[in-house]
DNA sequence: TCATTTGATGAAGGATTCTTCAGGTTTGGA
DNA sequence: TCCAAACCTGAAGAATCCTTCATCAAATGA
């Protein structure tokens, strides 16, 4: 895919005055209300507009079409979950390796959960074009943070596979979204956690004891 | 939900003459040819019509709706892999946990890859109004061979919790489609399958070691 | 053979949605 | 005050798609 292939998500338009910033926070809200009451199915721009006040037109001035509207919202919430995975990966440095995996997991864990109804809308939008290569783009950050949190660990006997990385958090993500979708309890929340950590941490367990 | 939810994805009519079956066959496959080269996206029932050969006035005798034949589609893969998982855990009984694990991951592994493309289409499909419902469903028996195979386990210090093979499950699952989106490479594949069983067999023995 | 059932056709109705643009309103500075 | 830039409006164009139904063709069996 040529790297131009998002440029048609980009916004269009700058505020400048301080309505107009306004206005975009109120498409920005609507939008994730309007996927949260109608589903991904449909979410229409005219409902957007609607709900955030302005007219369909004002939409378009700072947003080019309908999936830059989704684009944003999934780029951002992917940016929060990621920022705090690297956050724990930063304060886990130089600690054993299951609690490092602790840290981690529970950190992605509360993320996801924190906004548990935004999580679970953004899963149909996250199919849509550019979808994938968002997700492909972020979760390369939090892979990095973990593998360079690995390195430091108190107690590992050889360096995890960068393989083993990507399988753990694939593994994590797809678990969450199991779980999201179910629409779960707060027990089933907790416990869920629980069990998440110690998938990881029998897994990296193994694959550092192995090598990679 | 009401139970009667899906009944408007059932099919309309039942072919008796021999030229009807041929021809819900030929729509059958028109609908994951179309899924495959057009995506889910621009998924047409006329698109389907033509790539079949028929009419769409044809295809709505026998399909309810658009959603009936991904439904379709979706109920048959999905009943393929469920029915592959369950073979591999009857022939694994009454073996170490490892090797169990082993096998029951790679039949899953390879039921998936057999028909990469399918898997990978299916997944915005899954997404759908009923796709939830259906995996919840599918998702049960797989669920219930595993624990009942586990409970034939050699070397097994405790019963495992249904959760974890439920965390299990997902995790799989996730992984397995990060995988199938990411378009991978037989080597990718082949080294992913192998960190997989890896993940569950130590998952697994971790889980069953604490107790339920 | 011929009436009845089954199967196929595809144009057209109906509905939804995305997006634009010509024209109006508000703001900020000169 | 006054003008230019910023901002907003929302009806309407254009495209797409789902689904139906009146009509024709084929098969079945009595």
């Amino acid at each position: 895919m040529p790297a131009d292939a998002l440029v048609a998500f980009e916004p269009r338009k700058t505020p400048i005055q301080a309505r107009s910033t306004v206005t975009v926070e109120a498409i920005s809200e609507a939008t994730i209300q309007v996927l949260l009451s109608h589903g991904a199915e449909r979410f229409t721009t005219t409902r957007v507009a609607e709900r955030a006040g302005v007219s369909v037109g004002t939409l378009y001035q700072y947003y080019p079409n309908k999936q830059s509207l989704l684009f944003a919202v999934l780029e951002h919430h992917m940016h929060n979950v990621a920022t705090r995975v690297e956050a724990a990966c930063e304060s886990a440095c130089y600690k054993p390796l299951a609690e490092m995996i602790k840290e981690m997991v529970e950190a992605f864990v509360d993320a996801k959960m924190e906004r548990a109804d935004v999580s679970a809308a953004l899963y149909r939008v996250a199919a849509d074009v550019g979808g994938p290569a968002l997700i492909k783009r972020i979760s390369q950050r939090s892979r990095k943070a973990i593998a360079a949190t690995l390195q430091t660990a108190l107690d590992a006997k050889s360096p995890p596979d960068k393989f083993a990385i990507d399988i753990m958090l694939a593994a994590m993500a797809g678990a969450m979204r199991s779980l999201l979708e179910a629409g779960p309890t707060s027990d089933t929340v907790r416990k869920s956690r629980e069990q998440l950590v110690l998938l990881c941490q029998s897994y990296m367990a193994a694959a550092t004891a192995k090598g990679g």
